[in-house]
DNA sequence: TACATTTTAGAATGCAAGTTCTAAAATCTA
DNA sequence: TAGATTTTAGAACTTGCATTCTAAAATGTA
């Protein structure tokens, strides 16, 4: 009945995710939208409304796609201590050890708790960090271990991702990761030594 | 020989610095910089040249005022544990507990590692941050436990300055940084045993 | 007190960037 | 194949904002 879409609608969002990543949403232009997406203009507003419609979408795609996935694969239902550290040892590598973060990471910084375009994926991302977190703690250090270390360890993930921008030491990270998780192994131990 | 200024320097930086530390360099307009400052553009333009100037020395004088005192009051030569926890705490109490984080944490985010106005304080922050707490751990509980714990360290302090502009419980912040201590008394402790 | 100099004040300017608009191209359906 | 409809293309427009500019006000010095 008309004209259908050049385009893949995943790759152009992953692509728009991957600028607004790179500059923040602010500082990434139409033009360089443009220029990552392969789009122009006109089909942008055609398509997703305005540049707040890109972003929206865009940061729904890496949530839905992205991390959700990275969660459900390290920290799921059958994930251990072992698939957790790789969790924070993944963000390390690429392609998110880039030096530009992740984008829900930095979108708290750009727009924090202000009801607006980012806050749906934004608290969507916390609770699925949180919970994956949460529930292979629970398993494997038990419930009063879990309570004591979620969120210390929900802050060293966002503490890893903020540095990660910073030109910090990949290195240094990485190390700090493992004392933290060799820890954990040996709470993993006396837990498992009590039952 | 002239017209004397009529504002107080250091009172227009704080002021100034508080309203970055809130919008952000690019969504703080030169308008709302008026309003936070009391000054009017011309008098903020002929003092600092631009607003990449005034933001310059709004970092500086964040960094050397505030900043350096609390890292030498919390993690300065003759701090202990108990006062480095209060670094972080005292993150979770006002006049940080606003939400808005801290100026050189979203700068980080904001700027990333590319040259810079911001480089300068970024790095001479994350430089006195880290080298204050490792004194303070080196003391503590030796230098091998240091060497261990300070990125951890560094990274839970950067991960509660992005959680608090997340909206996320300052409850449960607190509740991290207090088992994170428990942990770092207990090695205390154990060190001290050693010797 | 008068002059020189700097600050204050705010209007005017120029530009960058988001958005809208017009026309051409493509594709589906009848 | 023709028509209807949607997408692509990019020029034109608008607006918001950083910056500049002009003039008045204030203050130190001679």
């Amino acid at each position: 009945m008309a004209r259908t879409r050049s385009f893949d609608r995943d790759a152009v969002l992953a692509a728009a995710g991957n600028a607004f990543r790179q500059h923040g949403y602010r500082d990434a232009s139409i033009a360089e939208l443009e220029r990552a997406t392969g789009l122009v203009s006109g089909s942008i507003y055609n398509a997703f409304g305005d540049k707040a419609g890109l972003f929206r979408a865009a940061l729904e795609h890496y949530v839905h796609g992205f991390v959700r996935q990275r969660v459900a694969a390290f920290a799921g239902a059958d994930a251990g201590l072992e698939e957790l550290e790789q969790l924070y040892l993944s963000v390390l590598e690429p392609p998110l050890s880039d030096g530009y973060g992740c984008l829900v990471n930095n979108s708290i910084i750009e727009f924090g708790t202000a009801p607006g375009i980012a806050s749906d994926g934004i608290a969507e991302t916390l609770t699925l960090v949180r919970e994956g977190i949460a529930s292979v703690l629970a398993r494997e250090i038990g419930s009063v271990g879990a309570e004591r270390e979620v969120m210390q360890l929900v802050l060293l993930y966002h503490g890893v991702l903020t540095l990660s921008r910073s030109g910090t030491s990949l290195e240094a990270m990485r190390g700090a990761v493992s004392a933290t998780f060799e820890r954990l192994h040996a709470s993993r131990a006396q837990h498992n030594k009590k039952q």
